[in-house]
DNA sequence: CCTCTCATGTAAAAGTCGTTTACATGACTC
DNA sequence: GAGTCATGTAAACGACTTTTACATGAGAGG
């Protein structure tokens, strides 16, 4: 009954079995090497060892394996920033800090679903499950933003969180699309990403009144000249 | 002698005559149009007027012209930014925030040249002249930040500059990135673009120790909920 | 004015890709 | 064991990229 299907599963039974997922991986790895616009759907086929039109069993077209590429970046996306995020454990800041990192880890361990997700120019809603996945992602920093902005301390104006969530989001969409990648299309960079952004985040919220410890000044390097 | 180049340069002399900036120009339509992926080779030369062979004699290939594309965008990036700066007149807090209003209004009227610039997978060092151009650019934005730096009050310890220039670009061009263009694929934003940088970069600035005129508190929601 | 030359453009061809259509095959159902 | 449906193949078309051999016209020098 059921064991027939896992087993056909796991074998890779039918005519090539999970021919979709192959596709997906497929195209990772095409991807990763030459850049969302340089995969190919022929080569993600014989990549997988099927004929050229065989993919057209799954993807309506080139752009739909890119659209699932990207949802299922997202997904992880969500995955990692939640995993990072911990709920808040052990104290928000910090946490908060995490995702920071985490945001920029995933930029620059899963190059191919960053590019998918953010430089592949399709819609977000070409594909309904895609807007979702994406809103999922960026729900996990708002509501960080959310506790943290509930965290203010008292005498300053509470900071809306969407806004805080939108200055952080931007602020590592920004250096991870910018100096992100080990430096294939990269610029140079004084400090490592991470440093970057852990300062700026720091100094961001010490603009919006939070109290800060001063850490991360040993990361800074002097200003020249 | 030379008034003779110039009427065969103004005329459009020749076969066709200035063909390389025409198959910039016909470029950059049809990148605004489809994208920097979309766009092609055969239908820029369809679109000047000449066979799907003539480019070659100005282009080693595709992605010349798209490098081409994307200098001549740094190029007009650079005037841009440094009419906005204006040298810091009338005072080097106002100057400094027209700069950021100027990057997102680039990317937003020019989103062809901006795509070539940031989103076509290029890799910088295709062209040095490139890389220069882009280096040129972003110097604007690093004087400006030292300018700023400079006027660092008395008591707080003065940023570096080249960091502060790094965390601003990095915002401007995350905000301008997600949320950037009207929105073809474009993200839902609770106020525009300009706004939330302008508030991005009050806050940032804050957090170094400058003082802030509370203007910007008009142009934020009321947080929700 | 004539010719020579070089930059510029054309024509034709080979190879790849995306996509469609008609056909094949094998897994599961009854 | 026959039928059905999902899955894959073969073949074909048009578009694109790039190369190669050829054409043309502007300007130089006699």
């Amino acid at each position: 009954m059921s064991w027939r299907k896992e087993r056909r599963r796991r074998e890779g039974g039918y005519h090539h079995g999970n021919l979709k997922e192959a596709l997906v991986q497929a195209a990772l790895d095409l991807i990763a090497e030459k850049g969302p616009g340089g995969f190919t759907f022929a080569e993600a086929a014989r990549s997988a060892g099927v004929s050229p039109a065989a993919p057209y069993r799954h993807f309506r077209d080139r752009d739909e394996l890119l659209s699932s590429v990207a949802q299922q970046g997202y997904e992880q996306f969500e995955a990692v920033l939640t995993a990072a995020w911990d709920d808040g454990r052990p104290d928000t800041p910090s946490a908060f800090q995490r995702v920071g990192k985490a945001y920029l880890a995933f930029a620059r361990e899963h190059p191919a679903h960053y590019s998918a997700m953010f430089e592949s120019g399709l819609p977000l809603d070409a594909n309904p499950a895609l807007l979702v996945a994406s809103e999922r992602a960026f729900a996990v920093i708002r509501a960080a933003a959310e506790r943290l902005a509930a965290m203010a301390p008292p005498g300053v104006p509470r900071p809306p969180a969407l806004m805080m969530a939108l200055h952080i989001w931007s602020m590592s969409h920004g250096i991870a699309s910018l100096f992100g990648r080990g430096d294939a299309a990269g610029r140079k960079l004084p400090m490592s990403p991470e440093d970057l952004l852990e300062a700026g985040v720091l100094i961001y919220l010490k603009g919006l009144g939070f109290p800060i410890d001063h850490g991360p000044a040993e990361h800074m390097p002097a200003a020249k000249k």
